[in-house]
DNA sequence: AAATGACTAAACATCT
DNA sequence: TAGATGTTTAGTCATT
């Protein structure tokens, strides 16, 4: 443990990793810039450059010292045990087994930065207290060190000249040569900087290989940057939006071709092997996510001509920027120029940073949040049943009464609002995650991508429960969930009640506001020439007249390819599904319209909800991107509030529910409807 | 721009 | 008579 004697800081016994990430916050906001985020503050665009240029400098200056003092520790160390062997061990080795808590002089180092002058480094030759190894190491550092100096003043030039540039742009306007003049120095002074991390690095690594410097391994290594406590998404926000205003606003031409080294040796300076996650918040609409490693990075970019993270669909990614590069050699080009290692880009970087950081951790916590949810719903769901969770509906189906009970309350939720954007496994945390972090209104979600990412026949079982647990409104019209519910019936008949049970038992969502979906369902049952009632002894039952039905919406899916593929994607997880009907649905792309001839009533429901779903997907493959839409859902939302006062609301109406997965439905169904208790259900039967 | 589908709300009628 | 059930109309929104 070593301890932090940074001048403005008050001792704090730290690790080595911490002890980096505390020197990093100190190189971040030094003394002399006591302002909380003096980088992105609304200064003119000098001072800001000029602080960032500090910072830098001085975590590089830090990290070396902090390595330094880190080698003369272990040197007088050696000493140490030289002396107390000549002495013949008056004391007990303790002190060797059990390292005391180190006292870095970071500040003194830092105040007077030192390089070891050729007299000392004859002593320590002449001592032999260092290996040959540790000797190159040192010699690295020392000319690490000098370079240092070099730049130091180098940097102290720079400033002064931007003050005296300050001075007279208060006093008589701005010079654009001139300012011209000090970017171009500015330019010069980072390369340099470069060199010191890219220096700076490979003298860490070395110091890391030789055990000199051990970074633990469950420890957060060297942070990425200096990531304030608390930062939260809108306040990244707010910073996105400063830098790329920011970008826009100016126009500095640079010719730097490591736009992107910082970056790299920010991460792998920390750790080596870990590979950082870059995702371009504009590229939500992809849900890309890039993995990026250092080594990647490290590779020029003509070895992976054309897969380049910051390069797709022949825009570049570059956060903020999309700019059109009609092939890749231009975009290079672009890339060299529009995002040079300027002050601009170091920002985007580091923002870029502290978004992976956030996003990391909402996943995290997520991911945290699904595992919690899932171990409950699997602990009540299978409580009555001994065999393990199967993978359909039958599970969900056949639940027992008390499950179905236990459900609702397995979740509360507040009286207006859905409970907190669940996630559903089958979607890509990037998709939610980034268009969080750009927009803020609702996420809408395009079905297609629902469609289009392959799902597990476990997924459809946590669909299912997803459905009857969170009240997030299923993407099917009444008609289609009003026909499943009939047609899921042994007698293929329903009672008004019964459906409403159905859909109370089935769907979350469906556990509120009665008064409304009860009267929509009511009128699609009037509306829709499909639903016949039929008198019964006890009343009237509601069946579906599935050659009613089919007409209603003819043809609609034929002839599209993407159909076809989400046909097959959905068959992938439609078990049941036998392969001839699979052939015929592909084949004439007007899936299933004559399954209730079939007579297999479990291959009629099945296939009848496929192709609600196929409609559902083709419908929505269309709309493209529709931020004020729920992507045509084709079932509104239904809520309380009308969507037009409650524009949040159409975000619940998305997820994916496989309705195909209701179509396995057992049995048994019918006799386990009580939902809501009154179970005039039997009266059928 | 018009047609269509879907949803919501509401009024009204009928039945239990 | 109240509530459930069923029918119809109107308005809105999104998609085609």
């Amino acid at each position: 443990m070593f301890q932090c004697v940074f001048s403005s800081s008050v001792l704090q016994p730290l690790s080595t990793s911490c002890l980096f990430k505390h020197l990093f916050y100190h190189s971040a906001t030094p003394a002399s810039q006591k302002q909380p985020e003096p980088i992105y503050s609304k200064k003119t665009e000098i001072q800001r450059q000029t602080v960032q240029a500090h910072s830098i400098k001085l975590f590089i200056f830090s990290a070396l010292q902090v390595a330094r003092q880190l080698l003369l520790q272990q040197q007088q160390q050696q000493q140490q045990q030289q002396q107390q062997q000549q002495v013949s061990g008056l004391k007990s080795p303790k002190r060797n087994d059990k390292q005391p808590a180190l006292q870095v002089p970071v500040s003194v180092a830092m105040m007077t930065p030192q390089v070891i002058t050729p007299q000392q480094m004859q002593q320590i030759l002449q001592q032999q207290v260092l290996s040959p190894q540790q000797l190159q190491v040192l010699l690295q550092q020392q000319q690490a060190l000098m370079l240092q100096q070099q730049l130091q003043e180098f940097y102290k030039k720079q400033q002064e000249q931007l003050q005296l540039q300050l001075l007279q742009q208060q006093h008589a306007g701005k010079q654009p040569k001139e300012q011209q003049q000090v970017a171009t120095q500015q330019l010069a002074f980072q390369q340099q900087l470069l060199q010191m991390q890219q220096l700076q690095q490979q003298h860490l690594l070395s110091l890391q290989r030789q055990g000199l410097l051990t970074i633990q391994p469950g420890q957060p290594a060297l942070p990425l940057q200096p990531l304030p406590q608390g930062m939260i998404p809108t306040e990244l926000q707010q910073l996105w939006k400063e830098v790329t205003s920011a970008h826009s606003a100016e126009e500095t031409t640079g010719n730097n071709h490591s736009s992107l080294d910082l970056t790299t040796t920010c991460v792998s300076s920390s750790a080596p092997s870990k590979t950082s996650l870059i995702m371009n918040p504009h590229a939500s609409t992809n849900g890309q996510l890039s993995v990026h490693t250092p080594k990647r990075e490290s590779m020029s970019h003509e070895e992976h001509p054309h897969s380049h993270p910051l390069y797709g669909h022949g825009v570049c990614k570059w956060p903020g920027c999309e700019a059109v590069c009609e092939d890749f050699p231009s975009f290079l080009k672009h890339l060299n120029s529009e995002h040079a290692l300027d002050d601009r880009s170091t920002a985007q970087c580091r923002v870029q940073m502290q978004v992976v950081q956030q996003l990391e951790l909402q996943l995290a916590k997520d991911k945290e949040r699904l595992q919690a949810m899932m171990t409950h719903l699997h602990v009540k769901s299978t409580e009555p049943k001994a065999a393990p969770q199967p993978l359909n509906l039958v599970s969900s189906v056949t639940l027992s009464k008390s499950a179905s009970e236990a459900s609702p309350q397995s979740l509360p939720h507040t009286p207006t609002t859905p409970t907190a954007p669940l996630t559903p496994v089958t979607q890509g945390p990037s998709v939610i995650t980034t268009t969080s972090m750009h927009t803020v209104g609702p996420i809408r979600r395009r079905y297609s991508d629902k469609y289009n990412v392959p799902i597990s026949s476990a997924d459809i079982a946590q669909n299912q429960e997803f459905y009857k647990n969170a009240e997030v409104r299923p993407p099917f019209t009444y008609a289609s969930l009003i026909r499943q519910a009939i047609l899921e019936s042994p007698e293929k008949q329903l009672t008004l009640n019964e459906i409403y049970n159905w859909f109370t038992r089935m769907f979350a969502y469906f556990r509120r506001n009665a008064a409304t979906w009860k009267n929509a369902v009511r009128h699609n049952l009037s509306l829709h020439k499909c639903f016949v009632r039929v008198e019964n002894v006890k009343g009237a039952v509601w069946t579906v007249d599935e050659v009613e039905f089919q007409k209603r919406r003819p043809q609609k899916i034929s002839g599209n390819p993407s159909l076809i593929k989400n046909m097959q994607s959905s068959h992938a997880y439609c078990t049941p599904l036998n392969a001839a009907l699979q052939a015929s649905m592909a084949e004439n792309s007007i899936p299933l319209y004559t399954t209730a001839s079939m007579g297999n009533p479990t291959l009629g429901n099945l296939a009848s909800a496929i192709r609600e779903e196929l409609n559902g997907a083709m419908e929505h493959t269309n709309s493209n991107e529709s931020d004020s839409s729920p992507g045509r859902s084709p079932m509104q939302p239904v809520h309380p509030v009308h969507v037009k006062e409650e524009p949040l609301d159409p975000e619940e109406a998305e997820g994916p529910l496989s309705l195909v997965t209701t179509a396995n439905h057992s049995p048994d169904f019918d006799h386990d409807r009580d939902y809501e208790d009154e179970a005039v259900n039997e009266d059928i039967e």
